[in-house]
RNA sequence: GGAGUGGUAGUUCAGCUGGUUAGAAUACAUGCCUGUCACGCAUGGGGUCGCGGGUUCGAGUCCCGUCCAUUCCGCCA
């Protein structure tokens, strides 16, 4: 070992003691007659101290070091004559007797420090500098927290961690796959996996009974600030199990991690159908931090001649509390950010509960003073609050007030970084509808076990038909997803039927699962966890990127070591891949 | 595929209705300073204003194109 201790760990019971530390020059403060060097490694930062009585080519030495140079530093640890509460170490400083230079540094293109001066792609070029800065490496650190408990709690409950496999088939359904050439079998591809989905089915047919694997997964979709294309998953499954089993193990698992990694106990998670969170909250992951449901108003405003409301199928509306003195401009800019294309909202009415016990709305030419009474008696509004209605079509009117409630919310401060609502959400429907191909898709994917109840809906109504599916929503963002799954080759065949799948499609894509169902496959479900989300939840950031140690772009470029690249023209040529121009 | 925002010193940014030599902070360099810890003080170097074209007497600024970054929509079973 080149050194006696880690620069975060001497203190005051140290004195007196003779120590080598190494580590990188975090700032160096010259004073003339003494000099102060910080000293950084992972475990902390330790002052250095040179003064009259150090050997003057030391001090020589000391006044070269710039930034991140790497040091070995010999010396006595003391009693710092003025102390710094602030750090862990500033009750003592090391005076050096010795100095070894172990590397050199240029000198880095932004601050290590924890404020830094760079920006995201800067420190993306130098993520190798980047990850020197404390919350950056205070991510990965919690992050392998994470993980270590997640494997802890999931491996006293019997489950095994099992590895699938990288290179597999591709699919159709779902999102597009990155493909892999095969060298030894000409014109012929892999598929990297977007879940291990088929192979933890099988290994529940093979008799694991508990299956889990902190695993890398693939989508070669656009990415987000929360979507890379390469992402973890804690993906687990269960055999002779019901909803209620993995809802109830899951729910303990996540719990278990913000009490140990975070030292928050949560209350019991609450549940809702998949029809309350879009009624309530126009979104299939509702952000429960803060209340503002939905009321909708179709009652209370038909068949008064305004023809915005008469003609809308649906019309909501929000309380947005205590925002009563929003001005005119406000209610201006708000519009206008609705009416952006990404929103799409047509208009936004409004009702003011004044301070003075009044109601004021922007429509009142058609709404008398009762309306307005009764619209205020349906919200629970109070004088201070302010109604917001948007109108039109279902589906596209409740999208549009969710992102008007979480931008209230918002407005409001209720959106805190600090506090962690869960919910699950159940019974999600089983198909959904898609224009573009004209035929149903699967909401969750394709071996998701319809409600028995509800088979028989399958040929009259498909999207009435109910999933045995649930989400885990975390403060508005989808940390986990999962279904009771089909094990039965008949019910698997009619899902595939109605998925649009010939029955030779349908062998030829995933034969290999309907087979191994024809051999004793038990009744088995599981979920699977983002794990870069959780991990970005945990750490109170938005984006995923700053917990993944060298994450990718907006493009899905790694700017750091510049992938994807254009290959040799001999590479191109034993995978058999024509270049067509 | 679409929309928004941005690209000016190593870095983060300012730069108005087009007008002298493009600024600030920080970083960096040099000097001074014996208790700093965001040390202080003084001095200094540092710019293809993303790239290409256009308008104009004159473009960092206006227009067109393009590239890059970023956020969102589509997409992501």
């Amino acid at each position: 070992m080149l050194r006696t201790h880690t620069c975060g760990e001497l203190n005051i019971s140290n004195l007196g003691q003779s120590v080598t530390l190494c580590g990188w020059v975090q700032k160096s403060r010259d004073l003339g007659g003494t000099t102060f060097i910080d000293m950084r490694d992972r475990y902390g930062l330790t002052q250095l101290v040179l003064n009259s009585d150090t050997d003057a080519t030391l001090r020589e030495t000391a006044r070269g070091l710039t930034r991140e140079y790497v040091i070995r530093v010999t010396g006595t640890v003391l009693e710092r004559t003025s102390k710094n509460a602030k750090m862990a170490t500033g009750d003592i400083e090391i005076s050096v007797e010795a100095i070894e230079i172990l590397n050199e540094s240029k000198i880095p293109p932004f601050l290590i420090e924890d404020e830094t001066d760079g920006g995201e792609e800067l420190r993306a070029k130098y993520r190798y500098l980047d990850l020197r800065r404390n919350p950056i490496r205070n991510n990965m650190i919690m992050r392998h927290k994470l993980a270590q408990e997640v494997r802890r709690y999931l491996s006293d409950l019997d489950f095994i961690e099992v590895e699938t496999p990288v290179l597999i088939k591709s699919t159709p359904e779902g999102a597009r796959d990155f493909v892999v050439p095969s060298r030894m079998n000409p014109g012929e591809f892999y598929a990297l996996p977007q879940s291990p989905q088929t192979f933890k089915q099988l290994l529940m047919v093979s008799g694991f009974d508990r299956y889990f694997q902190i695993v890398k997964c693939f989508r070669d979709e656009d990415l987000r600030a929360d979507r890379q294309p390469e992402f973890t998953q804690i993906d687990c499954e269960m055999s002779f199990i019901t909803q209620e089993d993995i809802l109830n193990v899951f729910e303990g698992m996540t719990r278990h991690l913000f009490n140990h990694v975070k030292g928050i106990n949560l209350n019991n998670f609450p549940r809702m159908d998949y029809a309350d969170a879009m009624r309530l909250y126009g979104s299939d992951k509702p952000d429960l931090r803060f209340g503002i449901e939905f009321v909708e108003m179709n009652d209370l405003v038909k068949g008064k001649n305004f023809g915005v409301f008469d003609n809308a199928e649906l019309v909501i509306g929000i309380n947005a509390k205590g925002c009563a003195e929003y001005t005119r401009k406000q209610l201006d800019e708000l519009t206008d950010w609705l009416k952006r294309p990404q929103i799409g909202a047509t208009g936004l009415i409004y009702c003011r509960y004044q301070a003075d016990g009044t109601l004021k709305s922007s429509v009142d030419k058609f709404y008398g003073e009762d309306d307005l009474t009764n619209w205020a008696a349906a919200f629970n509004a109070e004088p201070g609050d302010l109604i917001l209605i948007l109108a039109g079509q279902t589906d596209k009117v409740r999208k549009q007030m969710n992102e008007l409630r979480l931008e209230i919310g918002g407005r409001l401060g209720l959106r805190d970084k600090n506090k962690f609502a869960p919910l699950w959400v159940v019974d999600f429907p089983l198909l959904e509808w898609d224009e573009e191909s004209g035929r149903y898709h699967a909401m969750h994917h394709p071996f998701t076990s319809p409600k028995p109840e509800d088979i028989a809906l399958l040929d009259t109504d498909p999207g009435a038909v109910r999933a045995n599916a649930y989400d885990l929503v975390i403060n508005g963002t989808e940390i986990g997803g999962g279904s009771i799954r089909i094990h039965d080759r008949k019910l698997q065949s009619l899902m595939f039927k109605h998925l649009g799948f010939s029955p030779e499609e349908a062998q030829k894509q995933f034969g290999f699962l309907m087979d191994a169902f024809e051999f004793g496959a038990p009744p088995h479900g599981g979920i699977a966890f983002g794990f870069d989300r959780l991990s970005s939840i945990f750490a109170g950031l938005d984006s995923i990127r700053d917990v993944i140690a060298f994450p990718k772009n907006n493009s899905g470029r790694d700017v750091m070591i510049d992938s994807p690249s254009t290959i040799a023209d001999a590479q191109m040529n034993e995978l058999k891949i024509k270049t067509t121009v």
